[in-house]
Order: C-alpha cells, then sequence, then structure tokens
RNA sequence: GCCCUAGUAGCUCAGCCCGGCAGAGCGACGGUUUUGUAAACCGUUGGUCGGGGGUUCAAAUCCCCCCUAGGGCUCCA
C-alpha cells in the first residue's frame, strides 16, 4: 500500500492563519492573515512525497481511509488536512502534493467534516492535543528515514509482535499456548498464579480494585504518600523503614557475603552531555528526569547502569578473576506517567538492589545465570509469598540451550511462561523474572536476570583473556527488583491470606515489633520490661506495652498491629517458669522462655533481624499514622 | 498524559442529590478505674470542608480552573 506521510493528533482546537506565500505560485485563498479555528478535530498534517507522485488516487484514497479509521476511533466527526512539509524530505512536487490533497479531502467528504488549511503558505498555528494513548499517531510506509520523528512515534505505537509463547514444565514437556485463545491455556494443569500471569499478559482484565498494600501500608504505619514531593515519592515512617532496611539488609547478605559481590557506590546525577549517557537516556524514552544546573543538563538515574559502566570501563581485569560481580543498592528515578503510579507497585523513586555479573563467555555467562537462579529462587520462596516464573528468550538461544531451560526449572520446581521472541530486540538474549501476583489479580515483577550480549561492546568493558588479548564480556544484570516492590508484595500477599480467611500477617523476620509483653497491671511493668529485654538480647524486637490501658485493650491493639507474638504477664508469671504465648493466628501456647526463642529462631530462619527503631516502652511510641 | 471517581477534625467517615449555625466514632489531652487474652467510664480538645475563582442575601452543598489520591486506558529496562 502506498501512502503519504501522515501526523495524525486529536485535539481540542487547532488555530491556523495563512500569514504569506512560501513559494511562487502558492494556492489561492480567501482572506490571507485571517485566523481558522476548528474545535474538537482530528488533524492531519500530511507531506506528499516523491513516490505518492506514481499512483494519486491509490494514495488519497488510502490516506482518507486511514484518517477515518482513526476518526472513527476516538470518537470525532471534523477532520482538519494539514499540509506539513516537513514530515519527509523528499517531497513530491507542488502541483502533485495539492492534488493528492484535494483528492484526499473530497474522499473523506461525506463521511467527516473536512477542513484544510492552505498549500503553499507559511502558517503560524496553535494546536492543543488530547494526549490519551491514541491523540498522536504516524502513519507511513516509506522504508528508512528513521530519524523522522513520526516514524519513532510510530514505533512506539506498535507493540511487540511476532512472539510465540508457550509453558514448559520441569519434566520437559511443552505446550504451545496461543495467548489470543485463552482456551489453549486456561485448562493447563499448573498452578493458579502462572494461569492469571498468562490471563494478565494475554489482556484479560477482569475489573480490578485498588490493591490492597495501598491501604495496608498506611494502616500498618509502614509507607504513606508524601504530597509535598513528586508523584510516587514516598514517606517512610519507623516502622516501615525498618522492613526496607531488612530487605535492603537481605539483598546485601545475598550479594556481598553469599556471592561475594564487590559493593560499590555511584553518583545518582549524570550529564547528558556524554554520548553514552544520553545514548542510553533516549533509549529510556524521556522517563528520566531531567534538570538544569549551572546551565549544564543532567538527568536523574533510573537504574546503576550509568555509573556503573563508566567505572568497569576503566577497570582492568583477567580471565582469572571472572566472573566478577559487583553490587550497588540503587536509588533509582524514573519520571512514570502520573496515572501509572501505584502504591508500592509503580514508583518515580525507588530503590534497586543491583547485581551485575562480568563473564568471559556463553558459557561461563550460563552458568552464572544458574547460580544466579538458584539464589534468587530461594530468595523468593523465603518471602513467604505466591509467585509464577516467566523465560523471554530470543527464538534461537531457546532452541540450542533447551535442556538448560528444563534443568533451571528443576531448580525453581514448577513450570513457566515463556515468550519466545523471533529475532533480538533488546541487549539481552534471554531474561527472567518472577511474578508476584496480588489481591486483585495483577502481577508484579520482582526479581529479574538478563543476559547481555551487546553492552560490554559498547561500553568498552573488556577483560584480558588467556594470550592477553582484550574480549568484551558477556553481563549478567540482575536485580532483585525494588525493595519496595518487594514490600508491597509482602502485604499483598498477607491480604490474599485474609480473603481466603486466614489472619494476616507479615513473616515474622519483616514484623516491626516481634513480641509484645503486656502487663496485667502497672505492678508488673518491670517484670514485663525484664523479659522484653531478654528477647532483645537473643537478637529480637520486643517491647511492653505499659499504657493505663485494659488488657483487652492492649491485646486487641497488638491484634491490629498484626504483632506476632503476644505475652501477657502478672502474679502467674512472676511466680513460674511458663509464659502465655499468644501466636498470631494460632492461639495459646504455654512455653518457657527458651521455647519463645526458639520459637523465634525457627520462624526468622536465617534472615537478618535488626534491631528495633522503636522505644521499648509503648507509652513513648508516638504516633506516625 | 487522557477519561471516570473521590478529597469534610490527627484517623475512619456522615452531611452534598434538594444551598440556610460544621457533625459522629476513634485518637490526643485531663480525671476516675489497677485491670488476665480483641475496645472500662466521665470530661476536654479538635476544622483553610484539598486550593483558587464564580453564581447567590447566603456555598461543604451549584458552576469553572488547579492540586492530590484511587480505578481504567496507555506505558513498563
Amino acid at each position: 500500500m502506498n501512502l503519504m506521510r501522515l501526523l495524525l493528533i486529536h485535539a481540542d482546537y487547532i488555530e491556523f492563519t495563512a500569514l504569506e506565500p512560501a513559494m511562487p505560485n502558492p494556492e489561492r485563498i480567501e482572506g490571507v492573515g485571517k485566523k481558522e479555528r476548528v474545535e474538537e478535530c482530528l488533524v492531519a498534517f500530511s507531506t506528499v512525497e516523491k513516490s505518492d507522485e506514481e499512483s494519486p488516487e491509490e494514495v488519497a484514497k488510502n490516506a482518507a481511509a486511514i484518517i477515518l479509521e482513526h476518526a472513527a476511533a476516538v470518537k470525532t466527526t471534523k477532520t482538519v488536512l494539514y499540509p506539513y512539509a516537513h514530515l519527509s524530505s523528499s517531497l513530491s512536487r507542488p502541483d502533485a502534493a495539492v492534488e493528492i490533497l484535494k483528492m484526499t479531502e473530497d474522499a473523506l467528504r461525506g463521511s467527516v467534516e473536512v477542513f484544510r488549511a492552505p498549500f503553499g503558505w507559511y502558517k503560524s498555528f496553535e494546536i492543543r492535543c488530547k494526549g490519551h494513548p491514541l491523540s498522536e499517531l504516524s502513519r507511513t510506509v516509506t522504508a528508512g528515514a528513521k530519524e523522522a520523528a513520526a516514524a519513532e512515534a510510530e514505533a512506539e505505537a506498535t507493540p511487540a509482535e511476532g512472539s510465540e509463547f508457550l509453558v514448559l514444565t520441569p519434566d520437559g514437556e511443552e505446550f504451545r499456548i496461543d495467548l489470543a485463545s485463552p482456551e489453549t491455556f486456561l485448562k493447563l494443569k499448573v498452578e493458579a498464579p502462572l494461569i492469571q500471569l498468562i490471563k494478565n499478559e494475554a489482556g484479560m482484565k477482569e475489573d480490578r480494585g485498588a490493591p490492597a498494600h495501598v491501604k495496608l501500608m498506611k494502616k500498618l504505619e509502614l509507607v504513606d504518600y508524601e504530597p509535598a514531593s513528586d508523584i510516587g515519592h514516598f514517606r517512610f515512617y519507623p516502622k516501615g523503614t525498618l522492613i526496607k532496611d531488612s530487605l535492603e539488609e537481605l539483598a546485601y547478605e545475598i550479594a556481598v557475603k553469599d556471592l561475594k559481590a564487590f559493593k560499590i557506590e555511584t553518583p545518582f546525577l549524570y550529564r547528558l552531555d556524554e554520548p553514552d549517557i544520553a545514548d542510553q537516556a533516549a533509549k529510556f524514552r524521556e522517563k528520566d528526569y531531567r534538570l538544569t544546573v549551572d546551565k549544564k543538563e543532567f538527568t536523574l538515574r533510573f537504574a546503576g547502569d550509568f555509573g556503573l559502566f563508566r567505572m568497569m570501563k576503566g577497570v582492568t581485569m583477567s580471565y582469572r578473576q571472572l566472573p566478577v560481580r559487583v553490587y550497588e543498592l540503587s536509588p533509582s528515578f524514573r519520571l512514570e506517567q502520573s496515572g501509572e503510579c501505584v502504591g508500592l507497585k509503580r514508583l518515580r523513586s525507588f530503590t534497586m538492589p543491583d547485581l551485575h555479573c562480568f563473564c568471559a563467555d556463553l558459557e561461563q555467562g550460563r552458568n552464572e545465570y544458574t547460580v544466579l537462579f538458584r539464589k534468587y529462587t530461594r530468595l523468593t520462596q523465603s518471602m513467604e509469598i505466591e509467585y509464577a516464573v516467566a523465560f523471554r528468550v530470543v527464538k534461537y538461544f531457546y532452541n540450542e540451550h533447551r535442556d538448560w531451560f528444563v534443568s533451571l526449572l528443576r531448580i525453581v520446581g514448577k513450570p513457566a511462561l515463556i515468550e519466545v521472541l523471533p529475532e533480538m530486540k533488546h541487549y539481552w538474549v534471554l531474561k527472567h523474572e518472577y511474578q508476584a501476583i496480588d489481591s486483585v489479580g495483577g502481577n508484579t515483577q520482582l526479581v529479574t536476570v538478563q543476559l547481555d550480549v551487546e553492552d560490554a561492546a559498547r561500553y568498552g568493558i573488556e577483560y584480558a583473556d588467556e594470550s592477553g588479548k582484550k574480549r568484551g564480556c558477556i553481563i549478567l544484570h540482575s536485580s532483585l527488583g525494588s525493595i519496595e516492590r518487594w514490600m508491597g508484595a509482602i502485604l499483598e500477599q498477607a491480604a490474599r491470606d485474609q480473603a481466603r480467611g486466614k489472619v494476616p500477617s507479615l513473616p515474622v523476620w519483616l514484623s516491626p515489633i516481634q513480641v509484645r509483653v503486656i502487663p496485667v497491671s502497672s505492678t508488673y511493668v518491670e517484670l514485663a520490661r525484664g523479659i522484653a529485654e531478654r528477647v532483645v538480647a537473643e537478637g529480637f524486637r520486643a517491647d511492653v506495652d505499659d499504657r493505663e490501658e485494659s488488657v483487652s485493650k492492649k491485646i486487641r491493639e497488638a491484634e491490629v498491629e498484626w504483632v506476632p507474638f503476644v505475652l501477657v504477664v502478672g502474679e502467674k508469671e512472676s511466680a513460674s517458669n511458663s509464659l502465655p504465648v499468644r501466636v498470631r493466628g494460632e492461639g495459646m501456647n504455654v512455653m518457657d522462655f527458651a521455647g519463645l526463642v526458639g520459637m523465634l529462631k525457627e520462624r526468622v530462619g536465617d534472615r537478618p533481624c535488626l534491631p528495633s527503631y522503636l522505644p521499648m516502652m509503648l507509652s513513648m511510641k508516638p504516633r506516625f499514622a
């Protein structure tokens, strides 16, 4: 199909005024300098190209069809044809252009109201674009000329196509699925989170409310909105900060203590006049924060890669040292669309534990991938949430290494969704994601690992091989998701439990207060304090409800706060070694102090357990929310 | 960014349709009670009704603009 170039804008209004001729024989018009205004319309900026001269009728017909289709899509009945030479560098002759535009106008007339701006005049114009998803669109068939803004806009509007989807099981069984035909996957015998993920991937959206964590994060005095900042920047109260720090500590232990990564730190702010950074920022499609200081333009980093790659470019590495692992806890900033920010799920400011592994070759890269996969699987499992696994992989790579994929699935012990891409679209040939499913059926990407075969060459990250020759690395990018998303996912899991009739709770290692000791009267405050201090000495978090309230009320408030272990102490406990422990969701359990400590140790496991950020005496704790 | 919905005391919310003194519970504060496993009792305090403009004798209430949040669309390295 042949077609002129079109840039379509759904506008609240457009105003234009012909000012002076732009060529020797402009179209004759009445009223030079007269302002025309059209409200609520689809404006088609149109450029007729050289090649269109061959078949003017067909071009006009096709253009009219595209415009009509789009006018219907945005539900407008007015269109404005606006000659605009600047969408192409290969213009047709003016007389041919006018002819084609007039034919287009005629083809449109009858179906919609048509206005046409004069051809061959310098015109001033003012337009207000509505800005909804369909409000800006370009259409062209001509090949090449990628630099045109119009082509870029088109590329952005086109979703990834050509992927095949399948479900692979740990037994090596493959089920081809078609996202457009739900019957191909709905009855697969795999666990619910994977089905839910596939449904979301297929765009089967049910009507959802707000994810439950949005209310919980505030109710539990963890995290809240900060209207004095930008959208998607949150305040963390002491309890929320404790959970965030605990998650960061876990990320640190995995990366630095277990995997022996080198921990680094790089700046948040980068100059945009550095070509590689400008390039990276451009690829991020203007979703970076920009600011100008002292006439220099800067960008706030949206991931840790900027500074890391710069650093690695100057690092001298030998093949004997590989794989080299580098870890950074990376505060990151992304200018997500305002309507996109939801609770802890999508933020403009978040914390990303970023681990990069630099490997000698693909073989080592795959080994390293397996190491990370094993580690992150254990991490995800220890978070006590429901999740699904998805791989995205380029076709040739999947076909070559299918057995290896099966071996990865044996590690995680469940089937996964595999998206097979026909060709390489990004810098990676393979990545996978652990996706948490929230209380309303949405999914959130948590951990991801990406096998990158391109960036080392692009950024000059090299090592010396056995013969002393410089070679580019294979880079594994991996992120333990974002700390904030983990918090959200954990709260969502609690909400799911609650919806199923279970008592909602946080994992014990993340509970801001793990043990609350309640004295039956003020007489026993010191007894309670003694017990709490012994719990703290064992490395756990305990406090004492020393307020002048009834025991019932204190119990109730401990429950409302989701404290996992509650002890009421009085005369009886001062005389014996047994403690009545109220275990959240389980009921009363009488045990001695060692029994209590044993239970705490068992539930916390090998996960970090930071000291409390709150006073031991509850009467001294201000209310933050 | 667009569309829809919401914003009233520190918190949860009623009042708004149909304009006429700004309300309740919880919290906080003071007092009484010294409490044994999910809310003791009495009192006091508490407001830019999100912000700005307009209509009106009179606006939380009706109209317009803006801000913030939630949902949807879209986007998602």
